[in-house]
DNA sequence: GCGTGTCAACGAAGGTCTTCGTAAGAGGAG
DNA sequence: CTCCTCTTACGAAGACCTTCGTTGACACGC
């Protein structure tokens, strides 16, 4: 699955099994916050697992669903296209955009920069 | 316009202007990265409209159109959905998925950090 | 055995998105 | 004036998204 996309409620629910690691139709329709039927739910998985998106297998009656397209990859196409149309294809705009309007912790702040420390070092 | 969201080819409209300032319809169409015909860059300037995203002006026989929706607000919206659903509601996450894969330029770079800088001032 | 509950499967309905054909008007060239 | 081009406007077609009703299968409790 190349640059993967995901519709609203496809997102929703890949949400979940990125979270959970995988999900029961039940389970995954416990877990969403919005009041979805279970036929739907089931539906989009089933929608996902054409895609390529997530696979099954049996337990006990029912199917266990897991993702096969990982949350870096779909953020990745994600946010190239924010950044690029968006914010005209500036990191530092996103950025800014990132961080403003939310308190960030002092530790979640030193986390992101020794995220750049580390891409200095990587490459000089 | 509360939270802003646009469909993929709204967005490649609203970005064509958000770059440009404004435009006409030939200007719009002319700009885009994928062939669109004529009557369906008006047909969607004229949705955006309808949803008060964008505005027009009579300018000769033609109309010149203004986005209404600053591309921060558009870009709060899509990033905060990335964000939470995609990134687990990590920022330090989306920011590693950010610069990784891309090479980023020592300015750029330097600028990032200030930025991160600045909000620790601000935000003591 | 028989209902009851849980499950996958299917299809249909209604919505949005995207595209474009066609019409109608206005302006300029000849 | 007449034709050609550029423009807006309208509507329809097809694709996709989202929702759910219904059906049939299976298992469990009684």
């Amino acid at each position: 699955m190349k640059d993967p996309t995901f519709s609203d409620r496809e997102l929703d629910i890949m949400s979940v099994l990125w979270r959970r690691g995988s999900g029961s139709v039940s389970e995954v329709m416990d877990a969403l916050e919005d009041e979805v039927g279970y036929t739907t739910v089931l539906k989009i998985l089933q929608i996902l697992e054409k895609k390529g998106a997530v696979r099954h297998e049996a337990e006990g009656r029912a199917y266990r669903y897991f993702p096969l397209v990982a949350s870096e990859a779909a953020g990745e196409t994600a946010l190239a296209r924010i950044r690029e149309k968006i914010f005209g294809g500036s990191a530092e705009l996103v950025l800014a955009q990132l961080i403003s309007g939310r308190e960030v912790s002092p530790d979640e702040l030193e986390r992101m920069r020794r995220i750049l420390d580390e891409l200095e070092e990587s490459e000089p």
